[in-house]
DNA sequence: CGTTAAGTTGAAGGCGCTCAACCGACGTGG
DNA sequence: CCACGTCGGTTGAGCGCCTTCAACTTAACG
Protein backbone atom coordinates (compact mmCIF):
# COMPACT_ATOMS: atom_id res chain seq x y z
CA UNK A 1 0.00 0.00 0.00
CA UNK A 2 1.73 2.92 -1.53
CA UNK A 3 0.10 5.10 1.12
CA UNK A 4 2.61 8.04 1.04
CA UNK A 5 2.31 8.26 -2.44
CA UNK A 6 -1.31 8.72 -2.14
CA UNK A 7 -0.81 11.01 0.39
CA UNK A 8 1.34 13.24 -1.52
CA UNK A 9 -1.25 12.86 -4.47
CA UNK A 10 -4.24 14.02 -2.36
CA UNK A 11 -2.87 17.24 -1.29
CA UNK A 12 -3.59 18.46 -4.80
CA UNK A 13 -6.62 16.57 -5.91
CA UNK A 14 -9.85 15.02 -4.66
CA UNK A 15 -9.85 11.13 -5.43
CA UNK A 16 -12.76 8.97 -5.48
CA UNK A 17 -12.72 5.61 -3.63
CA UNK A 18 -11.69 3.94 -7.02
CA UNK A 19 -9.08 6.61 -7.32
CA UNK A 20 -7.54 5.60 -4.42
CA UNK A 21 -8.34 2.17 -4.78
CA UNK A 22 -6.48 1.90 -7.96
CA UNK A 23 -3.30 3.38 -6.39
CA UNK A 24 -3.98 0.88 -3.70
CA UNK A 25 -3.59 -2.12 -5.49
CA UNK A 26 -1.09 -0.33 -8.45
CA UNK A 27 0.69 -3.43 -10.68
CA UNK A 28 4.50 -3.54 -10.22
CA UNK A 29 7.25 -5.70 -9.08
CA UNK A 30 7.56 -5.02 -5.39
CA UNK A 31 11.04 -5.10 -4.44
CA UNK A 32 12.96 -4.98 -0.46
CA UNK A 33 16.58 -3.94 -0.34
CA UNK A 34 19.43 -3.19 1.74
CA UNK A 35 21.43 0.02 1.74
CA UNK A 36 23.47 0.83 -0.90
CA UNK A 37 21.78 -2.04 -3.40
CA UNK A 38 21.58 -0.91 -6.93
CA UNK A 39 17.79 -0.31 -7.76
CA UNK A 40 19.28 0.52 -11.23
CA UNK A 41 22.26 1.37 -13.48
CA UNK A 42 22.60 3.70 -16.27
CA UNK A 43 22.89 0.88 -18.78
CA UNK A 44 19.56 -0.46 -17.35
CA UNK A 45 16.79 -0.10 -19.59
CA UNK A 46 14.19 -2.15 -18.39
CA UNK A 47 11.65 1.33 -18.98
CA UNK A 48 10.45 0.48 -15.41
CA UNK A 49 9.94 3.97 -12.56
CA UNK A 50 10.42 3.16 -9.59
CA UNK A 51 7.31 3.91 -6.91
CA UNK A 52 9.26 4.21 -3.59
CA UNK A 53 7.34 2.36 -0.83
CA UNK A 54 9.57 2.64 2.08
CA UNK A 55 13.00 3.72 3.21
CA UNK A 56 14.88 5.86 1.43
CA UNK A 57 16.79 5.87 -2.32
CA UNK A 58 18.99 8.13 -4.21
CA UNK A 59 20.29 9.04 -7.42
CA UNK A 60 23.79 8.95 -8.11
CA UNK A 61 26.52 9.98 -10.59
CA UNK A 62 30.29 9.62 -9.92
CA UNK A 63 32.54 11.87 -10.75
CA UNK A 64 35.63 10.59 -12.50
CA UNK A 65 37.99 11.17 -9.37
CA UNK A 66 35.88 8.62 -7.87
CA UNK A 67 33.48 10.43 -5.46
CA UNK A 68 29.81 10.19 -5.49
CA UNK A 69 27.28 12.65 -5.88
CA UNK A 70 23.78 12.40 -5.42
CA UNK A 71 21.77 14.89 -7.27
CA UNK A 72 18.63 13.41 -5.86
CA UNK A 73 16.21 12.46 -3.07
CA UNK A 74 14.11 10.12 -3.71
CA UNK A 75 11.69 9.69 -0.19
CA UNK A 76 8.55 7.65 0.69
CA UNK A 77 5.81 8.43 -2.24
CA UNK A 78 8.58 9.99 -4.40
CA UNK A 79 7.93 8.60 -7.96
CA UNK A 80 10.81 8.66 -10.21
CA UNK A 81 9.51 8.32 -13.83
CA UNK A 82 11.54 6.41 -16.59
CA UNK A 83 12.66 8.65 -19.14
CA UNK A 84 14.23 7.02 -22.47
CA UNK A 85 18.25 7.78 -23.26
CA UNK A 86 18.62 9.02 -19.69
CA UNK A 87 21.93 10.32 -18.45
CA UNK A 88 23.73 6.85 -18.78
CA UNK A 89 25.63 7.95 -15.92
CA UNK A 90 22.61 8.35 -13.36
CA UNK A 91 21.97 5.29 -11.40
CA UNK A 92 19.57 4.91 -8.95
CA UNK A 93 20.82 3.49 -5.29
CA UNK A 94 19.24 3.00 -1.84
CA UNK A 95 20.40 4.52 0.86
CA UNK A 96 18.24 3.04 3.44
CA UNK A 97 17.06 -0.60 3.83
CA UNK A 98 13.34 -0.25 2.66
CA UNK A 99 10.72 -1.81 -0.80
CA UNK A 100 9.94 -0.07 -3.51
CA UNK A 101 7.79 -1.02 -6.54
CA UNK A 102 8.70 -1.16 -10.26
CA UNK A 103 6.05 -0.11 -12.38
CA UNK A 104 6.17 -0.87 -15.96
CA UNK A 105 5.71 1.87 -18.74
CA UNK A 106 2.02 0.71 -19.00
CA UNK A 107 0.89 1.02 -15.87
CA UNK A 108 3.15 5.03 -15.35
CA UNK A 109 0.94 5.77 -18.91
CA UNK A 110 -2.76 4.88 -17.08
CA UNK A 111 -1.56 6.97 -14.24
CA UNK A 112 -0.83 9.68 -16.41
CA UNK A 113 -4.16 9.77 -18.75
CA UNK A 114 -6.06 9.25 -15.45
CA UNK A 115 -8.56 12.78 -15.36
CA UNK A 116 -7.68 13.09 -11.41
CA UNK A 117 -4.34 11.56 -11.15
CA UNK A 118 -2.57 12.22 -14.04
CA UNK A 119 -2.55 16.35 -13.21
CA UNK A 120 -1.31 15.59 -9.85
CA UNK A 121 1.53 13.59 -11.21
CA UNK A 122 2.31 16.60 -13.48
CA UNK A 123 2.71 18.79 -10.25
CA UNK A 124 4.78 16.18 -8.52
CA UNK A 125 7.22 16.24 -11.57
CA UNK A 126 7.39 20.20 -11.77
CA UNK A 127 7.66 20.36 -8.14
CA UNK A 128 10.80 18.15 -8.21
CA UNK A 129 11.99 19.86 -10.91
CA UNK A 130 11.81 23.12 -8.57
CA UNK A 131 13.83 21.07 -5.81
CA UNK A 132 16.88 20.50 -8.56
CA UNK A 133 17.17 23.99 -9.20
CA UNK A 134 17.05 24.97 -5.63
CA UNK A 135 19.60 22.57 -4.83
CA UNK A 136 21.60 23.81 -7.33
CA UNK A 137 21.15 27.19 -5.48
CA UNK A 138 21.49 25.94 -2.41
CA UNK A 139 24.81 24.25 -3.20
CA UNK A 140 26.00 27.38 -5.14
CA UNK A 141 25.57 30.24 -2.80
CA UNK A 142 24.70 28.92 0.82
CA UNK A 143 27.68 28.34 3.05
CA UNK A 144 27.85 24.76 5.06
CA UNK A 145 26.21 25.81 8.26
CA UNK A 146 22.99 27.23 6.25
CA UNK A 147 23.51 24.68 3.32
CA UNK A 148 22.53 21.46 5.83
CA UNK A 149 19.67 23.90 7.55
CA UNK A 150 17.97 24.26 4.13
CA UNK A 151 18.37 20.34 3.18
CA UNK A 152 16.69 19.83 6.74
CA UNK A 153 14.02 22.00 6.02
CA UNK A 154 13.00 20.57 2.63
CA UNK A 155 13.41 17.09 4.04
CA UNK A 156 10.65 18.00 6.66
CA UNK A 157 8.32 19.63 4.13
CA UNK A 158 8.48 16.66 2.14
CA UNK A 159 8.29 14.26 4.52
CA UNK A 160 4.85 16.20 5.87
CA UNK A 161 3.33 16.46 2.12
CA UNK A 162 3.63 12.26 2.74
CA UNK A 163 2.01 12.37 5.82
CA UNK A 164 5.12 11.12 7.45
CA UNK A 165 5.96 13.81 9.87
CA UNK A 166 4.40 13.89 12.86
CA UNK A 167 5.09 16.63 16.10
CA UNK A 168 7.87 18.19 13.74
CA UNK A 169 9.12 14.96 14.16
CA UNK A 170 10.08 12.51 10.89
CA UNK A 171 12.85 9.64 10.09
CA UNK A 172 16.21 10.20 8.58
CA UNK A 173 17.49 6.92 7.71
CA UNK A 174 20.46 8.17 5.98
CA UNK A 175 24.39 8.21 6.81
CA UNK A 176 25.98 11.55 7.40
CA UNK A 177 27.84 10.42 4.48
CA UNK A 178 24.65 10.44 2.11
CA UNK A 179 24.34 13.93 3.43
CA UNK A 180 27.62 14.96 2.64
CA UNK A 181 27.76 13.50 -0.74
CA UNK A 182 24.20 15.46 -1.51
CA UNK A 183 25.33 18.72 0.20
CA UNK A 184 28.56 18.73 -1.90
CA UNK A 185 30.61 19.36 0.79
CA UNK A 186 32.70 17.39 3.27
CA UNK A 187 31.54 14.72 5.69
CA UNK A 188 33.99 16.22 8.88
CA UNK A 189 32.08 19.41 8.14
CA UNK A 190 28.68 18.52 7.57
CA UNK A 191 29.28 16.37 10.85
CA UNK A 192 30.37 20.15 12.72
CA UNK A 193 27.32 21.56 10.91
CA UNK A 194 25.00 19.48 12.18
CA UNK A 195 26.51 19.39 15.47
CA UNK A 196 26.30 23.38 15.65
CA UNK A 197 22.47 22.98 14.63
CA UNK A 198 21.89 20.71 17.65
CA UNK A 199 23.49 22.57 20.30
CA UNK A 200 21.95 25.89 19.22
CA UNK A 201 18.85 23.81 19.63
CA UNK A 202 17.02 24.09 16.48
CA UNK A 203 17.23 19.89 15.56
CA UNK A 204 17.54 17.12 17.23
CA UNK A 205 18.69 14.12 15.38
CA UNK A 206 19.48 10.72 16.59
CA UNK A 207 18.37 7.57 16.24
CA UNK A 208 17.94 7.84 12.43
CA UNK A 209 14.94 10.68 14.00
CA UNK A 210 14.87 13.73 12.91
CA UNK A 211 12.86 16.78 15.19
CA UNK A 212 13.16 20.26 13.84
CA UNK A 213 12.96 21.97 17.17
CA UNK A 214 12.75 25.42 16.56
CA UNK A 215 11.58 25.51 12.62
CA UNK A 216 11.13 29.11 12.23
CA UNK A 217 14.88 30.61 13.37
CA UNK A 218 16.06 27.43 11.46
CA UNK A 219 14.36 28.32 8.38
CA UNK A 220 15.91 31.75 8.53
CA UNK A 221 19.15 30.36 9.01
CA UNK A 222 19.09 28.61 6.21
CA UNK A 223 17.29 31.10 3.60
CA UNK A 224 14.25 28.79 3.34
CA UNK A 225 11.39 29.62 1.51
CA UNK A 226 9.07 26.47 0.98
CA UNK A 227 7.54 28.66 -2.08
CA UNK A 228 9.52 26.13 -4.64
CA UNK A 229 7.89 23.26 -3.08
CA UNK A 230 4.73 24.41 -3.69
CA UNK A 231 2.57 23.09 -0.72
CA UNK A 232 -0.81 23.43 -1.80
CA UNK A 233 -2.08 24.38 -5.30
CA UNK A 234 -4.11 27.86 -3.66
CA UNK A 235 -0.12 29.27 -2.64
CA UNK A 236 -0.09 30.26 -6.44
CA UNK A 237 2.06 33.27 -6.84
CA UNK A 238 -0.08 35.86 -6.50
CA UNK A 239 2.47 38.90 -5.81
CA UNK A 240 2.20 40.69 -9.44
CA UNK A 241 5.45 43.01 -9.37
CA UNK A 242 4.45 46.18 -10.75
CA UNK A 243 7.73 47.34 -12.36
CA UNK A 244 10.59 45.06 -14.02
CA UNK A 245 14.07 46.05 -13.72
CA UNK A 246 15.94 44.91 -16.04
CA UNK A 247 17.95 42.58 -14.84
CA UNK A 248 21.90 44.37 -14.48
CA UNK A 249 20.35 47.22 -13.15
CA UNK A 250 19.39 45.17 -10.05
CA UNK A 251 22.04 44.70 -6.85
CA UNK A 252 24.17 42.61 -6.25
CA UNK A 253 25.54 40.87 -2.88
CA UNK A 254 23.93 43.32 -0.09
CA UNK B 1 13.32 30.63 -39.90
CA UNK B 2 14.53 28.83 -36.78
CA UNK B 3 17.20 26.92 -38.37
CA UNK B 4 18.99 26.68 -34.94
CA UNK B 5 15.77 24.99 -33.63
CA UNK B 6 15.10 22.46 -36.75
CA UNK B 7 19.42 21.80 -36.50
CA UNK B 8 19.46 20.25 -33.45
CA UNK B 9 15.99 18.54 -33.69
CA UNK B 10 17.82 16.76 -37.07
CA UNK B 11 20.80 15.91 -34.81
CA UNK B 12 17.85 12.74 -34.01
CA UNK B 13 15.20 12.22 -36.70
CA UNK B 14 14.81 12.11 -39.82
CA UNK B 15 12.64 14.72 -41.19
CA UNK B 16 10.49 14.85 -44.37
CA UNK B 17 10.40 18.39 -46.73
CA UNK B 18 6.97 18.94 -44.70
CA UNK B 19 8.59 18.31 -41.38
CA UNK B 20 10.93 20.69 -42.00
CA UNK B 21 8.41 23.29 -43.20
CA UNK B 22 5.94 22.91 -40.12
CA UNK B 23 9.27 24.16 -38.12
CA UNK B 24 10.18 26.84 -40.33
CA UNK B 25 6.93 28.28 -40.56
CA UNK B 26 6.05 28.17 -36.78
CA UNK B 27 3.19 30.31 -35.43
CA UNK B 28 3.99 32.44 -32.30
CA UNK B 29 4.45 36.03 -31.24
CA UNK B 30 8.05 36.98 -32.47
CA UNK B 31 9.89 39.13 -29.84
CA UNK B 32 13.39 41.04 -30.33
CA UNK B 33 14.80 42.25 -26.74
CA UNK B 34 17.64 43.64 -25.06
CA UNK B 35 20.37 42.44 -22.77
CA UNK B 36 18.20 42.70 -19.23
CA UNK B 37 14.83 42.50 -20.31
CA UNK B 38 12.58 39.60 -19.06
CA UNK B 39 11.07 37.30 -20.98
CA UNK B 40 8.64 36.05 -18.25
CA UNK B 41 8.70 36.42 -14.72
CA UNK B 42 7.06 34.00 -11.75
CA UNK B 43 3.67 35.50 -11.97
CA UNK B 44 3.67 35.67 -15.59
CA UNK B 45 0.81 32.47 -16.68
CA UNK B 46 0.46 33.21 -20.19
CA UNK B 47 1.49 29.44 -20.41
CA UNK B 48 4.03 30.29 -23.47
CA UNK B 49 7.11 28.41 -24.18
CA UNK B 50 10.24 29.74 -25.33
CA UNK B 51 11.48 29.42 -28.49
CA UNK B 52 15.02 31.14 -28.95
CA UNK B 53 15.88 32.33 -32.08
CA UNK B 54 18.81 34.08 -31.62
CA UNK B 55 21.04 35.55 -29.15
CA UNK B 56 21.09 33.59 -25.42
CA UNK B 57 18.86 33.94 -22.56
CA UNK B 58 18.72 32.10 -19.03
CA UNK B 59 16.98 31.23 -16.05
CA UNK B 60 16.81 33.16 -13.16
CA UNK B 61 16.73 33.23 -9.48
CA UNK B 62 17.11 35.70 -6.96
CA UNK B 63 18.76 34.44 -3.54
CA UNK B 64 16.76 35.95 -0.30
CA UNK B 65 20.21 38.76 -0.36
CA UNK B 66 20.24 39.99 -3.78
CA UNK B 67 22.07 37.51 -5.54
CA UNK B 68 21.25 36.64 -9.13
CA UNK B 69 21.50 32.44 -9.49
CA UNK B 70 21.30 31.68 -13.32
CA UNK B 71 20.03 27.89 -13.19
CA UNK B 72 20.02 27.36 -17.10
CA UNK B 73 21.03 29.05 -20.15
CA UNK B 74 18.94 29.04 -23.32
CA UNK B 75 21.09 28.56 -26.59
CA UNK B 76 19.56 29.73 -29.90
CA UNK B 77 17.60 26.72 -30.84
CA UNK B 78 16.75 25.89 -27.30
CA UNK B 79 13.40 25.15 -26.21
CA UNK B 80 12.03 26.32 -23.23
CA UNK B 81 8.67 24.43 -22.16
CA UNK B 82 6.08 26.15 -20.31
CA UNK B 83 5.07 24.06 -17.15
CA UNK B 84 1.73 24.97 -14.86
CA UNK B 85 2.87 25.94 -11.81
CA UNK B 86 6.37 26.23 -12.38
CA UNK B 87 8.49 27.81 -9.61
CA UNK B 88 7.25 31.03 -8.97
CA UNK B 89 10.64 32.81 -8.21
CA UNK B 90 11.90 31.44 -11.57
CA UNK B 91 12.15 34.16 -13.91
CA UNK B 92 13.58 34.02 -17.90
CA UNK B 93 15.77 37.24 -19.27
CA UNK B 94 17.86 37.88 -21.96
CA UNK B 95 21.40 37.67 -21.60
CA UNK B 96 22.43 39.35 -24.64
CA UNK B 97 20.33 41.18 -27.01
CA UNK B 98 18.51 38.62 -29.55
CA UNK B 99 15.20 37.51 -30.77
CA UNK B 100 12.32 34.64 -29.44
CA UNK B 101 9.44 33.16 -30.59
CA UNK B 102 6.10 32.52 -28.11
CA UNK B 103 4.86 29.59 -28.72
CA UNK B 104 1.45 28.89 -27.62
CA UNK B 105 0.35 25.60 -25.62
CA UNK B 106 -1.28 24.35 -28.86
CA UNK B 107 1.44 24.97 -30.78
CA UNK B 108 3.81 23.00 -28.49
CA UNK B 109 1.30 20.43 -28.13
CA UNK B 110 1.02 20.02 -32.54
CA UNK B 111 5.24 19.20 -32.01
CA UNK B 112 4.83 17.20 -29.08
CA UNK B 113 2.34 15.10 -31.26
CA UNK B 114 3.95 15.38 -34.49
CA UNK B 115 5.08 11.20 -34.88
CA UNK B 116 8.60 12.27 -35.98
CA UNK B 117 9.38 15.64 -33.98
CA UNK B 118 7.81 14.72 -30.57
CA UNK B 119 9.95 12.18 -30.02
CA UNK B 120 12.95 14.52 -30.92
CA UNK B 121 11.31 17.03 -28.44
CA UNK B 122 11.33 14.22 -25.59
CA UNK B 123 14.95 13.81 -26.49
CA UNK B 124 15.90 17.27 -25.87
CA UNK B 125 13.87 17.50 -22.61
CA UNK B 126 16.09 14.44 -20.69
CA UNK B 127 19.16 16.62 -22.81
CA UNK B 128 18.50 19.40 -20.70
CA UNK B 129 17.55 17.52 -17.41
CA UNK B 130 21.06 15.76 -17.86
CA UNK B 131 22.53 19.04 -18.14
CA UNK B 132 20.82 20.30 -14.90
CA UNK B 133 22.41 17.25 -12.55
CA UNK B 134 25.85 17.94 -14.89
CA UNK B 135 25.65 21.47 -13.53
CA UNK B 136 25.20 20.31 -10.08
CA UNK B 137 28.26 18.42 -10.18
CA UNK B 138 30.12 21.04 -11.82
CA UNK B 139 28.97 23.75 -9.16
CA UNK B 140 29.32 21.73 -6.11
CA UNK B 141 32.86 19.09 -6.88
CA UNK B 142 34.97 21.04 -9.69
CA UNK B 143 37.19 24.04 -8.18
CA UNK B 144 36.98 27.31 -10.20
CA UNK B 145 39.15 26.55 -12.91
CA UNK B 146 37.92 23.24 -14.21
CA UNK B 147 34.36 24.60 -13.35
CA UNK B 148 35.06 27.46 -16.49
CA UNK B 149 36.58 24.82 -18.30
CA UNK B 150 33.45 22.82 -18.09
CA UNK B 151 30.78 24.98 -18.62
CA UNK B 152 32.81 26.26 -21.68
CA UNK B 153 33.19 22.96 -23.06
CA UNK B 154 29.60 22.32 -22.96
CA UNK B 155 28.75 25.16 -24.38
CA UNK B 156 30.87 24.40 -27.42
CA UNK B 157 28.75 21.47 -27.76
CA UNK B 158 25.64 22.58 -27.42
CA UNK B 159 26.32 25.20 -29.85
CA UNK B 160 28.08 22.81 -32.63
CA UNK B 161 24.88 20.65 -31.89
CA UNK B 162 22.77 24.14 -32.76
CA UNK B 163 24.87 24.25 -35.91
CA UNK B 164 26.23 27.41 -34.84
CA UNK B 165 29.95 25.73 -34.26
CA UNK B 166 32.39 26.52 -37.24
CA UNK B 167 36.04 26.01 -36.35
CA UNK B 168 35.95 25.24 -32.63
CA UNK B 169 34.53 28.88 -32.57
CA UNK B 170 31.18 30.05 -31.65
CA UNK B 171 29.69 33.59 -30.61
CA UNK B 172 30.13 33.67 -26.55
CA UNK B 173 27.37 37.04 -25.89
CA UNK B 174 27.77 37.02 -22.34
CA UNK B 175 29.12 39.29 -19.96
CA UNK B 176 31.44 37.77 -17.75
CA UNK B 177 29.22 38.42 -14.47
CA UNK B 178 26.48 36.14 -16.29
CA UNK B 179 28.82 33.37 -16.51
CA UNK B 180 29.83 33.83 -12.91
CA UNK B 181 26.41 33.62 -11.89
CA UNK B 182 25.94 30.72 -13.48
CA UNK B 183 28.95 28.93 -12.39
CA UNK B 184 27.80 30.11 -8.26
CA UNK B 185 31.08 32.05 -8.28
CA UNK B 186 33.16 35.50 -7.85
CA UNK B 187 33.34 37.85 -10.93
CA UNK B 188 36.79 38.68 -10.09
CA UNK B 189 37.45 35.14 -9.90
CA UNK B 190 36.30 33.80 -13.12
CA UNK B 191 38.18 36.22 -14.48
CA UNK B 192 41.59 34.80 -13.44
CA UNK B 193 40.33 31.52 -14.34
CA UNK B 194 39.61 32.93 -18.23
CA UNK B 195 42.91 34.66 -18.14
CA UNK B 196 44.99 31.65 -17.24
CA UNK B 197 42.73 29.43 -19.63
CA UNK B 198 43.79 32.35 -22.17
CA UNK B 199 47.03 31.79 -21.55
CA UNK B 200 47.64 28.33 -21.27
CA UNK B 201 46.46 28.11 -24.81
CA UNK B 202 43.43 26.42 -24.76
CA UNK B 203 40.50 29.16 -25.48
CA UNK B 204 40.42 32.12 -27.18
CA UNK B 205 37.86 34.97 -25.82
CA UNK B 206 37.47 38.53 -27.44
CA UNK B 207 35.04 40.45 -28.69
CA UNK B 208 31.99 37.87 -27.84
CA UNK B 209 33.95 35.48 -30.09
CA UNK B 210 34.62 31.91 -28.16
CA UNK B 211 37.09 29.34 -29.66
CA UNK B 212 37.96 26.52 -28.18
CA UNK B 213 42.06 26.52 -28.82
CA UNK B 214 42.91 22.92 -27.57
CA UNK B 215 39.83 21.00 -27.02
CA UNK B 216 41.63 17.62 -25.36
CA UNK B 217 43.53 19.54 -22.81
CA UNK B 218 40.61 21.59 -21.84
CA UNK B 219 38.12 18.68 -21.71
CA UNK B 220 40.87 16.79 -19.44
CA UNK B 221 41.08 20.07 -16.98
CA UNK B 222 37.63 20.38 -16.71
CA UNK B 223 36.92 16.40 -16.22
CA UNK B 224 34.34 16.86 -18.97
CA UNK B 225 32.68 13.97 -20.37
CA UNK B 226 30.05 14.69 -22.99
CA UNK B 227 27.68 11.42 -22.18
CA UNK B 228 25.41 13.55 -20.70
CA UNK B 229 24.51 15.69 -23.79
CA UNK B 230 24.01 12.87 -25.76
CA UNK B 231 25.47 13.74 -28.97
CA UNK B 232 23.76 11.38 -31.07
CA UNK B 233 21.18 8.82 -30.61
CA UNK B 234 23.76 5.91 -31.53
CA UNK B 235 25.83 6.84 -28.87
CA UNK B 236 23.47 5.42 -25.79
CA UNK B 237 25.31 3.08 -23.27
CA UNK B 238 26.13 -0.24 -23.70
CA UNK B 239 28.90 -0.30 -21.59
CA UNK B 240 27.08 -2.73 -19.06
CA UNK B 241 28.95 -3.06 -15.30
CA UNK B 242 29.44 -6.87 -15.11
CA UNK B 243 29.37 -6.65 -10.94
CA UNK B 244 27.40 -4.15 -9.17
CA UNK B 245 29.25 -3.11 -6.33
CA UNK B 246 27.68 -2.45 -3.00
CA UNK B 247 27.63 1.70 -2.84
CA UNK B 248 29.33 2.22 0.34
CA UNK B 249 32.22 -0.17 -0.94
CA UNK B 250 33.06 2.56 -3.11
CA UNK B 251 36.42 4.36 -2.70
CA UNK B 252 35.62 7.87 -2.04
CA UNK B 253 37.91 10.50 -2.80
CA UNK B 254 41.31 9.35 -4.71
C1' DC C 1 34.14 64.15 -25.11
C1' DG C 2 31.38 62.64 -21.21
C1' DT C 3 29.13 58.86 -19.22
C1' DT C 4 28.08 54.25 -18.21
C1' DA C 5 28.88 49.40 -18.55
C1' DA C 6 32.16 45.82 -18.63
C1' DG C 7 36.58 43.95 -17.75
C1' DT C 8 40.96 43.69 -14.90
C1' DT C 9 43.82 43.57 -10.91
C1' DG C 10 45.31 43.45 -5.89
C1' DA C 11 45.53 42.66 -0.66
C1' DA C 12 43.72 40.38 3.26
C1' DG C 13 41.31 37.10 5.63
C1' DG C 14 38.38 33.11 6.64
C1' DC C 15 35.82 29.16 5.30
C1' DG C 16 36.03 24.67 4.19
C1' DC C 17 39.08 20.93 2.51
C1' DT C 18 42.66 17.43 3.40
C1' DC C 19 44.24 13.84 6.05
C1' DA C 20 44.32 11.84 9.76
C1' DA C 21 43.19 9.35 14.26
C1' DC C 22 39.90 7.96 17.51
C1' DC C 23 35.47 6.46 19.46
C1' DG C 24 31.35 3.89 19.94
C1' DA C 25 27.56 0.82 18.51
C1' DC C 26 26.44 -3.29 16.70
C1' DG C 27 26.65 -7.99 15.04
C1' DT C 28 29.08 -12.18 14.69
C1' DG C 29 31.46 -16.13 15.83
C1' DG C 30 34.39 -18.54 18.79
C1' DC D 1 29.99 -14.35 27.40
C1' DC D 2 33.55 -12.03 25.41
C1' DA D 3 36.81 -10.84 21.47
C1' DC D 4 36.79 -8.96 17.35
C1' DG D 5 35.56 -6.66 12.98
C1' DT D 6 33.01 -3.30 10.66
C1' DC D 7 30.50 0.63 9.88
C1' DG D 8 29.33 5.04 11.15
C1' DG D 9 30.11 9.02 13.82
C1' DT D 10 33.35 12.50 16.07
C1' DT D 11 37.27 15.43 16.52
C1' DG D 12 41.62 18.09 15.44
C1' DA D 13 45.68 20.59 13.01
C1' DG D 14 47.23 22.92 8.97
C1' DC D 15 46.79 24.96 4.75
C1' DG D 16 45.07 26.75 0.45
C1' DC D 17 41.33 28.24 -2.42
C1' DC D 18 38.10 31.54 -2.94
C1' DT D 19 35.62 35.44 -1.26
C1' DT D 20 35.39 40.15 0.03
C1' DC D 21 35.95 44.79 -1.07
C1' DA D 22 38.05 47.70 -3.22
C1' DA D 23 40.25 50.72 -7.09
C1' DC D 24 41.30 51.18 -11.65
C1' DT D 25 41.37 50.50 -16.75
C1' DT D 26 39.33 49.78 -20.97
C1' DA D 27 35.48 49.60 -24.11
C1' DA D 28 30.95 51.18 -25.85
C1' DC D 29 27.95 54.77 -27.07
C1' DG D 30 25.77 59.01 -27.30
Amino acid sequence: MPSAFLNKLERWADFSHADRLLIAQLPGEALTLQRGEQILTGSDDTRRSILMLDGWAGLCKDTPDGERVISELLLPGDLHKYRRHRDPSLRATMLSTGSLLLLSPATVAILADHPVIGPALEWLTTVQQSIHSEWLVNIGRNKVYARVAHLLCEIAVRMNNAGLLEDETCILPLAQVDLADALSMTLPHLNIALQRLRSENLIRLDQKKLTIVDRLRLEAIARFDDGYLMRWPTELPDRRTTTLPRDHERRRRG
